[in-house]
DNA sequence: AAGTCGTGGTCGATATTTGCACCATATCCC
DNA sequence: GGGATATGGTGCAAATATCGACCACGACTT
């Protein structure tokens, strides 16, 4: 008696088409039981029987047969529906300005605007590698990730998964430097530059470890950890990808850092911009468990 | 980008026409906040900006006007499938012979058989009551309620919720005849026939409890408590209802009873037994909560 | 006759979705 | 200015749907 769930008229066409509870469930990437059990849903809801259960899978009834044709016409409608909002948005053309911290643009951000352009052609997506607010307050950026996020600013903003900090060094590294499970003579690697004191190495679990070395770059720092150099500590989204690098043994994240997706608040009804923010949103948390470093080291 | 969710068309057009997320909530008869969902869930499958969220509501945009179309094309598809379906049915045609317990067929099945009826005017429907199984066996009956299954009797069968007996009595009688939380002189109503000795009794929380009348019948016994003769144990989707008696107070359930919907396996495959027995097993799934007695009672 | 493969159906642990109670905001009205 | 009443958005507990491992059955093969 209840209206019948429009999804399950995909579930009919796909067992009409199948032939079999199990082939259409294959077809439709779902399990075989729910496939079943939505085929109940919509016999019930049209209260008739479209298929009759045999030995050697399902035979359609001649109800079945009158629905298919209407079946397949909404599929068409759907088809047409989704074929002109596909086209049609590649109509959506412009700049999209984006600023981010640099080693953020370089290991994650880039492939997903290389993905956003092969979809919207016509917007031209420039990023901007930067720390400050200056760009997105001045209008020359009109989106910007940053780990800061004052609500006095008056921007807009989404926060995104935190980004966890591990302890990184190379395995050969750890195999002469560990012995029993305590670290032996490591050093870390110096960050130089404005943090000449290296006052970070004090919220580290080797807070009394030497500094060598003086790799400002932090890509620079990855490298020369990667080379046997020393300990160095990486967001793990990246550390984790890089080959030769492991997390030290027995060493908690050392840090946690949110995340906004930023924007200003007369650019939000911009379709342009929310397309961009949503889609950025969407595909950074897909990767969500690599950005908190929920698993463990895959390869 | 994954396909859209067909059912988030028919939320798409609620939102067209109504203008503002929770009206669109209130005609579909959901959560303002699910709907909300579910547009950027459809807006992000589709790659484009159907509503622009403002001070008063929604703002269609471009594409949304041009989705229109399709959205309305899917939704008569929708309606005319729907129609065929429930038009077509009808030609269903034949008889259907249930057999169940007197008691279950007069208070719960009859008024489902008129709504079965009401939808599938040519069928026709027989009830007969009776306890044995042999009708189902001997071919005089299609579908039988029963509270017990032996699988050897080569039947198949759906289990149903378990039916609930409590011990009721009028509000005058407990008034009359409780003190303090416990029976005075309370009595049992007999049910002679059979069950000469009463042995019932043992298993109910007055076993020593007096015994006094006699009427075998169940609905008789009923009225006679209602009447405030006694005390009696009755189905509770049958006791919460009648207006003058109520649970006799302190007292737990006296027993549950299995029920199972069988059918001879040969009849599985008939659309029309099939028909019959998904509505009664929905109809019935529906009252589980009075037919357990899950909840206390409402008047 | 026994084993294997395919069919649909069932049940319980797990993921996902939903609704609810909030929040921030904007408009209108007094 | 200060409610009062709209709007859409969000975090969390509860309801719901999903999966996956089973079962029973029938049709083949061995």
């Amino acid at each position: 008696m209840s209206e019948p769930d429009w999804n399950d008229i995909r579930i009919f066409l796909a067992l009409f088409r199948g032939r079999s509870v199990r082939r259409a469930a294959e077809n439709l990437d779902m399990s075989h039981s729910t496939v079943s059990r939505h085929l109940t849903d919509l016999e019930t809801s049209l209260g008739a029987v479209l298929f009759t259960r045999s030995r050697d899978g399902l035979l359609a009834t001649d109800m079945a047969e009158r629905i298919l044709a209407k079946a397949e016409a909404v599929e068409n409608d759907m088809i047409d529906l989704t074929r002109t909002a596909v086209s049609l948005d590649s109509v959506m053309s412009g700049p999209v300005r984006v600023t981010c911290p640099p080693l953020l643009s370089q290991i994650m951000i880039m492939p997903m605007i290389a993905e956003f352009t092969k979809r919207y052609p016509d917007i031209e997506v420039s990023v901007h590698s930067s720390y400050s607010f200056e760009d997105l307050m001045r209008g020359t950026a009109d989106i910007a990730l940053r780990s800061q996020f004052d609500p006095n600013d008056n921007l807009v903003g989404r926060r995104l998964p935190d980004f966890t900090d591990y302890t990184y060094a190379s395995k050969d590294y750890i195999g002469d430097h560990w012995f029993e499970g305590d670290a032996t003579n490591a050093n870390w690697l110096g960050r130089g530059g404005s943090d000449a004191h290296n006052k970070w190495i004090k919220q580290t679990p080797f807070p009394n470890a030497s500094v060598r070395h003086d790799f400002p770059d932090m890509m620079d720092q990855a490298q020369a950890a990667a080379a046997g150099m020393g300990m160095t500590v990486l967001p793990c989204y990246y550390g984790d990808q890089l080959p030769n690098l492991v997390r030290v043994p027995g060493t908690q994240p050392v840090s946690k850092r949110p995340i906004w997706a930023l924007t200003h608040p007369d650019l939000r009804t911009s379709v342009r911009i929310k397309t961009f923010l949503r889609f950025l949103v969407t595909e950074i948390s897909k990767q969500e468990a690599q950005i908190t470093g929920e698993l463990g080291v895959d390869t």
